[in-house]
DNA sequence: CCAATTACGAAACTGTAGTTGCGTAATTCT
DNA sequence: AGAATTACGCAACTACAGTTTCGTAATTGG
């Protein structure tokens, strides 16, 4: 299956996404003009058009190429384990909080993944299918540590990474606050063994 | 200090957000216009900037309105009491959820205020103070609860916190998946009880 | 070689956020 | 009463996202 017309120039994408990035580093996502950024990148706005339907989906791809691949470890050590997803998660998160406004403790880019989400369905469905996967992964990594005997047998383990995760986002776009592996072990510590008094 | 010139019309005020938030639980936030509702409120443009410098600052007022003022109850018992108040938050979330594109599970608004306050500094700044408020008030809940012996001496308040007002954020703006009531209670056990087997 | 197909560049165009300038209205202070 | 001050409406303006049109370039298939 040779596609039939004139085949598209493979160096623009790389060149306008590393030209783009720059810009959102350095000014944001509304200081990121597409004029501009044709320009820089020496194409024409109907080339960046064929790629991405709009800025919303050029910014998500510049992000993308920010967040980390997120590897998993099993070592058999499910605090250790998690501790080390949870950074990993952490650093993928404040290198796309760097890509915002340059003042104060700021979302960045992870509030505007967020907005585009919210504002096309076909981004939505993108990050959802994301998620699920790296949801996914962790999962399996709970559940063998739960077979193995290290966790409760009657654990809620959807809950329990959603707590670990989400409080790592809920820190970087609500309250502002730093996400890093001191956070991360304290997160690993209250999660697993809990508030009450005794059981 | 009574202020000196024209004073201004304050039924604008509650007439431009009402409008405002009709148009937006109808169109979204890219669907609205200030041209258009500026023309529907009666009022010129100006007057609208006037009291909000941005369509950004306009969707934050807009989305304000929607949440709860989120009460907190302390009846002595702490799992209770927190499934309340998550149900609350959760409450708040949906409504914010409905005020965006129509189709499928979005972050709807709660999107467009993380982005605002990822791109105004104000807003930003606005928003840490409203949940440093709300913060302080749960933590102060967790620690008469920790006071009278319901829970850990030891405990991390602020990660017990972060991990179940997270989740909730986190399903909303990422995975889309339903906060209410059942998620809230299984957060709630899920945090106070711990992972781990035995300790 | 020639037709069909797709990519590209250039330029004009539309819609909307946000600004500016100006005349006028409503209020306070002296 | 009159000056100073602030709000309001109106209309023209700028900037930028996104679209459209058209002429041209590069490729495949017959």
């Amino acid at each position: 299956m040779v596609p039939r017309g004139r085949p598209r120039d493979t160096q623009v994408d790389e060149r306008v996404l590393r030209i783009a990035t720059a810009l959102m580093l350095e000014r944001g996502y509304t200081g990121l003009s597409i004029d501009e950024l044709a320009e820089q990148a020496g194409v024409a706005k109907t080339t960046l058009y064929r790629r991405w339907p709009t800025k919303d989906h050029l910014a998500v791809a510049v992000v993308a190429r920010l967040q980390a691949d997120d590897e998993i470890t099993d070592t058999g050590d499910i605090r250790a384990d998690l501790v080390n997803y949870l950074e990993k998660i952490a650093a993928g998160l404040n290198r796309m909080r760097a890509a915002g406004q340059r003042q104060g403790p700021s979302a960045g880019a992870v509030g505007e993944l967020v907005a585009a989400a919210a504002r096309h369905e076909d981004i939505g469905r993108l990050t959802r299918e994301q998620y699920a996967k790296r949801n996914a992964v962790a999962l399996a990594l709970i559940e063998r540590a739960r077979l193995r005997g290290e966790l409760r047998a009657d654990l809620d383990a959807e809950a329990l990474f959603d707590q670990m995760a989400g409080a790592l986002y809920y820190r970087v776009m609500i309250t502002g606050a730093p996400v890093d592996r001191a956070y991360a072990e304290r997160l690993v510590s209250s999660a697993l063994e809990g508030s009450l008094t005794c059981q």
